[in-house]
RNA sequence: GUCCCCAUCGUCUAGCCUGGUCCAGGACACCGGCCUUUCACGCCGGCAACACCGGUUCAAAUCCGGUUGGGGACGCCA
């Protein structure tokens, strides 16, 4: 088995595309097969070589690995053309003298009068040879049926009617896509074409091209669109649809590899996968047919789940670039692996761990002004001013500080809760914060001090 | 408009092929509770769906037909 993902390079790869990607990924590694990757850049004017090295770096940040090297469609136009004149050498395909602008007429019209536009193949039988401005189209068949059964949808079947003879070389000598696909697919030997959805329409077409080559079309498979939260197809305006922009966001490639996969595809009730587990798992017959909207919700929650379940050096690692910038110093590494100990639970992505580390980091921590209304009453402060006295040597463990904290809520006839609240506010800015103990334990007796007399000046001041 | 595809909780889905075990299971989100120095995490519990109509059958989420709704395609883009 060989399959392909083969993205054009005229934009970064988006959700959809890496969903493509991975189901080919994992058919491939299912079956022992090759998975390659084709790059279609046969639109020149709108492909570039930033996007190509965009996509290749998202298909590696997500760990989708192809066989071999990238093959550039553009590279092989030379050997597409010889395809298209052999096809009209063998009758297959005609030259086709008719202007564009002719024939977006010809469209508008038919679309207008509630008809399907076609192209009226006026050209086809007449002869004719290459000239300035001709393009070659291929000569479809005027009736008949041409199915397939689709690997995830099932049997789907077209009247040959509904075809128009496409165009197979540009009048400016380029091959079209449909033409490039079919031959480079044929080429590379392709046993298995999986590719969104919008592709259906696709595929009778290259069958019949498949035929005219005299080469067995491959298995098809389409999978179902991805959709924004209002079921229309996914869009920049719902949002991050680039891979590379969830890298930017702090998210996990695991957690959206393990998402997308999800989007589609099941095994039973498991939501949780490795890619290395899916390789043994996937299978097509799991892939629903319908399309899915695209959750944030649930890929954070995947998300928060593989923060707590990676080693902490590893978030620790790649938690770095997202401090930086914010700006913030980096501690030393055990220090820092101690900070993500106490947020990752706390956390939904490397950004927002990034952003709760900050009071640690910063040499004062941002004293947020309402709680501080409350919680810096003359009550708080003569609260504030014990624990300073009380932690002028820390406690080296959790039951210790434990003990202190059910002391002091005694001596004071208070909640415990209350007895923290006003330590917490000094020593980190909010009153939402990790565990005290731990917070203590990260800061050091020093910067203890400092907190505390910060809080207790602010509130004077 | 024409063609193609799709239709189970708000969302992702299991079940559908091989009808009864489904007054429909899991997950996210949401709501309640427990735990608790705050917030989270975790644990426990709850809310919530077979689009509609007809047919086949002793029996339909499951099979068939239609309706409605949604999506996609209709390029000398890919």
């Amino acid at each position: 088995m060989i399959t392909r993902f083969a993205p054009s390079p005229t934009g970064h790869l988006h959700i959809g595309g890496a969903r493509t990607a991975l189901f080919n990924y994992l058919l491939a590694k299912k079956e022992n097969g090759r998975f390659v990757l084709r790059i279609e850049d046969t639109d020149a004017l709108r492909s570039t070589e930033e996007y190509t090295q965009s996509i290749l770096n998202a298909m590696k940040w997500l760990g989708l690995s192809w066989d071999g090297e990238p093959i550039f469609q553009r590279a092989r136009s030379q050997f597409h053309r010889e395809k298209v004149l052999w096809l009209v050498e063998k009758g297959l395909a005609y030259w086709c003298h008719c202007k564009p602008e002719e024939i977006e007429i010809g469209r508008q019209k038919a679309l207008a009068e509630g008809g399907k536009p076609r192209y009226d193949g006026r050209c086809r039988e007449l002869g004719l040879g290459p000239a300035p401005g001709a393009a070659v189209r291929f000569k479809g068949p005027d009736f008949g049926q041409i199915g397939w059964t689709d690997l995830v949808k099932g049997p789907i079947a077209f009247d040959a009617s509904e075809l128009d003879d496409l165009v197979l070389l540009r009048s400016d000598d380029q091959p079209t896509y449909n033409l490039a696909v079919v031959v480079d697919d044929i080429d590379m030997g392709i046993t298995d074409v999986i590719r969104g959805d919008d592709h259906v329409n696709n595929t009778p077409r290259q069958i019949l091209l498949y035929r005219a080559f005299g080469a067995t079309p491959p298995n098809f498979g389409h999978l179902p669109m991805i959709l924004g939260a209002d079921k229309s197809r996914l869009s920049k305006r719902h949002g991050a649809t680039s891979v590379m922009a969830y890298h930017d966001l702090g998210y996990l490639p695991e957690a959206l590899v393990n998402y997308l996969a999800r989007l589609g595809w099941s095994h039973g009730d498991q939501e949780i996968f490795s890619l290395k587990e899916m390789e043994g798992l996937f299978s097509l017959k799991n892939v629903g047919k319908s399309a899915a909207v695209f959750n944030p919700e649930k890929l954070d929650w995947l998300n928060a789940h593989y923060l707590k379940s990676r080693e902490p050096s590893d978030v620790s690692n790649l938690l770095k670039p997202f401090l930086e910038k914010r700006a913030l110093a980096l501690p030393s590494p055990q220090i820092l692996e101690k900070i993500v100990l106490t947020l990752r639970e706390r956390s939904k992505t490397l950004d927002e761990m990034a952003a709760k580390a900050e009071f640690y980091l910063l040499d004062l921590p941002k004293i947020d002004p309402d709680s501080a209304k409350k919680l810096l009453t003359p009550q708080g402060l003569s609260i504030l001013a014990r624990w300073r006295e009380l932690l002028k040597s820390p406690p080296n463990d959790h039951g210790a500080f434990e003990n202190l904290l059910r002391n002091l809520a005694a001596e004071l006839a208070v909640k415990p809760g209350a007895a923290a609240q006003p330590l917490r506010l000094a020593l980190t800015g909010v009153t939402a914060s990790p565990g005290l103990y731990e917070v203590m334990d990260i800061l050091g007796p020093q910067a203890i001090q400092k907190r505390i007399d910060a809080a207790l000046a602010y509130a004077v001041g």
